[in-house]
DNA sequence: GAGCGCGCTGTGAGCAGCCTGAGAAGTGCT
DNA sequence: AGCACTTCTCAGGCTGCTCACAGCGCGCTC
């Protein structure tokens, strides 16, 4: 799991990278709000423990933005101002949960396993073509609901023919998109591919089209 | 939006009624456990406002039967103990917030709010795969009901590959989540860690997607 | 209907990717 | 100091994926 903390404080930011390190938690640290708002955007984190009183930029306005942004990462609050206003703004303005220090560490844990519980699920994707299916998550790919394991170079063939369903595709084109160096693959390969895919996923889906591609039935 | 609250103390619940009422909620009461249970079960609330000293059954079983029948409506826990290990005890057996009495009524207010806008997307206190579970709380283990002892790093990439089961996660990510350097961990790394796993979990339930990475049967 | 060119497929070599055992380095406990 | 445990590196071995090659079939053209 990994956390942002953001929190001049250098002592304490250090004690938390330490006993939340030690909890088994991926710990990167900020010591001002700015360089907070731009890790929390691009860091790809599980939830945020923020401080309010930072440099630069506050707390309040880090999970601002980030609501604005329609980032909903898990967001901690960690503050010193203990007043039931404050707590309520700090709430009110986007974040799911606010500590005040000085604050418990055991409770600090359980609050982030809680938030950590309600993930941001964003699920299915699951593309689909005729009587074939294929989940870009799982790899999962059936056809007419049986599954069928496919080697990587297949799978991901299969992925872009599915993307590309109804259209003719040439061959130089899904070289491009689908080998790594498209200039010194022979163009015979594609075909020996497309021939596995038929074996695996029966002849009638994927239908050549002589002197041009291939094309999968949508 | 529909709030149950279940508290036994007449005077607070009367008092909790019309203030949330004045707030604009539809508010139920029931001042036992059991009641409290039952509609919570049936009556399509929002939120759970929930007392733990509660007559016929405590509210800390309320929130685990709620959790082990798949209700994840956000509860809110209100107690009069305010010990550190109480609070994090309400908060591992599935609340997502707890509430010291005395409590502000705006701070009440604010909390809830921001349980509201994070809906019903919760996840179980102790994530569960086939036959493993993991307690991120008390860090227990078990295959098939027999606890295993996990040193700190398997017990993490566990935690990760069983938060994301069913889905293929690359080695990438992995190092991403579970490691503290990713850049200079070797990847190779997660391949002898997989291997410790599945000494100790046996080697069916997870899988390695040649090419790819790892999943975790869901 | 003959010739030609495109596409299909069986074979096998080469190798990338993964697994594992052994052990070194670090840490904490007795 | 000695021991137990954890983490991580390294090298060797194996699996099975990838791809080139070459021969064949089939459809198109004239």
């Amino acid at each position: 799991m990994r956390l942002l903390v953001v929190e001049d404080e250098v002592r304490l930011a250090a004690a938390l990278r330490r006993g939340l390190a030690a909890e088994g938690f991926v710990v990167e640290t900020a010591a001002d709000g700015l360089t907070g708002l731009e890790l929390a955007r691009h860091g790809d984190f599980d939830a945020v423990v923020l401080d309010i009183m930072l440099p630069r930029l506050s707390g309040y306005d880090v999970v601002r933005t980030l609501r604005k942004e329609d980032n909903w990462v898990p967001v901690l609050i960690l503050s010193a101002k203990d007043g039931e206003y404050d707590e309520a703004d700090g709430l009110d303005c986007g974040a799911d949960d606010y500590l005040t220090k000085p604050f418990s560490y055991v409770v600090l844990l359980a609050r982030l396993r809680a938030l950590l519980r309600r993930g941001v699920s964003a699920r299915p994707a699951v593309l689909e073509a005729g009587d074939l299916t294929l989940d870009p998550a799982t790899r999962d790919v059936t056809v007419a609901g049986r599954p069928v394991t496919l080697t990587p170079r297949e799978f991901t063939l299969l992925e872009y023919l599915i993307r590309n369903a109804g259209r003719v595709v040439s061959k130089t084109e899904i070289l491009d998109h689908v080998w790594d160096s498209p200039l010194d693959t022979d163009p015979n390969t594609v075909e020996v591919y497309v021939g596995y895919l038929r074996r695996k996923l029966g002849h009638t889906a994927l239908q050549t089209v002589r002197g041009v591609g291939y094309r999968l039935a949508s």
